[in-house]
DNA sequence: TATGAATGAGATTTCATTCAT
DNA sequence: TATGAATGAAATCTCATTCAT
């Protein structure tokens, strides 16, 4: 199984989500709403939605509390973007594996290191996307919801794929298939507090095999 | 794959906690502890440690809020009371499936149906343990942890105990292997608000042999 | 000065007041009256009325919170008694030292030592009449504050007979005078917390010494 | 005996400080600390720490009973610094008669002034600082207790400087003869709900000249 | 763009008290 | 005589939010 390498470089410039973006872009309007955003993300990941106040997320960023309402309206709609950015970064990137030109099994284990690794490694707006969503108002739950789904279409369309091409066993349901796959990933996201043998990438790839070895179909010989 | 007959009845008479006794108990001091520690779980487990309040508890057991506290000294105490029923029932039923006669395919089989199960019919106290346990006190979050890494150990073992017998793969790591299950089962408790096609049974059936036939040594022929 | 001997023996028996009685009375109904309400000055006074709860003093006598209103109606009623207590109390002894036939220098003294003692030592019941009787409601206040004025009175027309029988100075003011002889016995209440030298006893005579001196008339040459 | 004018003016020009400051000053951040301050130690004053609710301060001021938490970090916190200022205030006062060029009966005169002064005319620190210092948790009671102690060791010191002089008698204990004098003074903090026949001033008066009339030297002569 | 001040609405917790047993 | 269970009323404290500047 090569790497896949074709999608090494996923779309999103900023490498992964910083979360923190390293140095400040050089001017324009609404200069800091990214570090606000950052902030409120990773206080949400870490707090959940509830235990986090806005005092936390002004202290993150060092500005008073009664400034962040300049960069959103409500605690709420704080969330709603966070869990956007969460699960449109990986969207963007997810989209780009599957148009690639690799085979399903190739592309499976990019999209899987591509959902573990921010989760290991602590990024906040896909940890806040994964167990804060819950917490939306209706409507924006909604709309999030939908980005969701979307997401795991990609990933069912890709087993889907593998399956009709001959590489994944033809007796897999892709959905129960994608349920699996992101199920074992999103598990990594308690990882990080665990002692665990071997470092995240190591144990990443042996996630990896482990799934792919589930799924691929036998190989004749 | 047989379906592990043996232990399909775990021995927790109680069959899956059902977290709200259908008929008080005829009598006996403290008797409303149950339904107390229940409620809360049911609440902790739907709108989140902090999302909830103890008005919500006391609406659920019909009682006032205050009259509570009779039953807890805070809600911290009640999560972690909550929190140890919900890993403590399980731990009871999966030592008994492991210390079985079965195979280790039937025996993980087991498992994991004890584990799904519950999850995804909503049963309040697994959840709560899962996903609330991070909010309590440190003294208390550690006590959570030793009861964790109990139920760790258990399915680790029966992994390690199949390798040896040659009935799972030999290049498996126990540890990452337990992680992977337990984290395809724990996915299964975000299913329930999802549009999934068959019963959750089938579901829980087709995630069984999905994993198994992943971890399965390969035939020999 | 003597000591006023004639009146080392306060009347009441219970020599100032032990407020936990050493052993239970053989029996008779309320027996555990007593108790409780030694309790709840001890209580009153350590942590003032609105500072102790009645769990406190259900604590200090080992009963259940509920079992204390067996004993009285109200915690301010509790108060009331305590308070009375504490005052009538030394009302008795000091009517029995102002009674007697020495001289007035010899009666203050004696009434002097009488308040002091028992407060310094920490008695329970006269620190709670003095701290805590404001909390009172109205018409207990005005109960109270009777007797206290008789204590006051008894003071007084000990000062005054002094004055007409040339022991005490002809200019002084007698009421001025009990005030100001009861507020150095009273700041003796606050003494035991802080490192004196001399023991209590030595303290007090001092005081009284220092007193009496002040206000005793100039001797003839 | 004379009044000892030259230090009647105490320092703080604040005379006797008024607690409630007639007009706000014209403005500055934080404006508004001093009058919850006040109306902090009014209330602790009036209804005693426990007793008192922080609703009763709002109200004082005029502002909603949240809105407290902005100047103070919880009611203990408001309870120590309202001590803070009534020992605070007298030091300042005391330390610059203690300074002064007089003999020591004039000093302890205008001491004993000034600390009865406050007192009777209902100053509402002093009195919290007085009666309510013990309800402080440990820390606080300690940096409090420092204050005391300096307050007190100023007057013994006049007390003994007194004594070298040959202006007070030679047999005093510095100490006791401070508790003795403070401990007049404090009981007029109970005075004012008394009916008590002549002005405040009178009294006040009275019982200096009392109290020297002990400890002054006999006159040679 | 940011802040100090304030507030309304609640949250948890405490506590005196009641009452059936 | 005593208690377990429950409750009403409040108390302290928190927090998202607003608004004038």
């Amino acid at each position: 199984m090569t790497d896949g390498n074709m999608i090494s470089r996923p779309r999103s410039g900023a490498a992964i989500e910083p979360d923190v973006p390293a140095r400040r872009p050089p001017a324009g309007p609404r200069r800091r709403t990214e570090e606000v955003l950052a902030a409120a993300a990773s206080v949400f990941a870490e707090l959940g939605f509830h235990g986090a106040t806005t005092q936390d997320i002004a202290d993150r960023v060092g500005m008073r509390q009664a400034s962040l309402y300049y960069y959103f309206v409500s605690k709420e709609a704080a969330l709603e973007q966070v869990c956007q950015r969460g699960i449109e970064h990986i969207i963007g990137d997810t989209e780009a594996i599957a148009a690639g030109t690799g085979g399903a099994t190739d592309k499976l284990a990019a999209i899987m290191r591509r959902h573990i690794e921010p989760l290991s490694e602590n990024s906040a707006s896909l940890r806040a996307f994964l167990h804060e969503r819950r917490f939306l108002p209706k409507d924006a739950r909604r709309r999030i919801a939908r980005l969701a789904r979307r997401y795991e279409r990609i990933v069912e369309n890709v087993v889907a794929a593998g399956m009709e091409a001959g590489e994944l066993r033809p007796d897999l349901n892709p959905t129960l298939t994608m349920d699996a796959v992101l199920g074992i990933c999103n598990a990594a996201a308690y990882w990080p507090g665990k002692e665990r043998v071997g470092s995240m990438r190591e144990i990443a790839d042996g996630l990896v095999r482990l799934v792919l070895d589930g799924i691929a179909a036998p190989k004749a010989h």
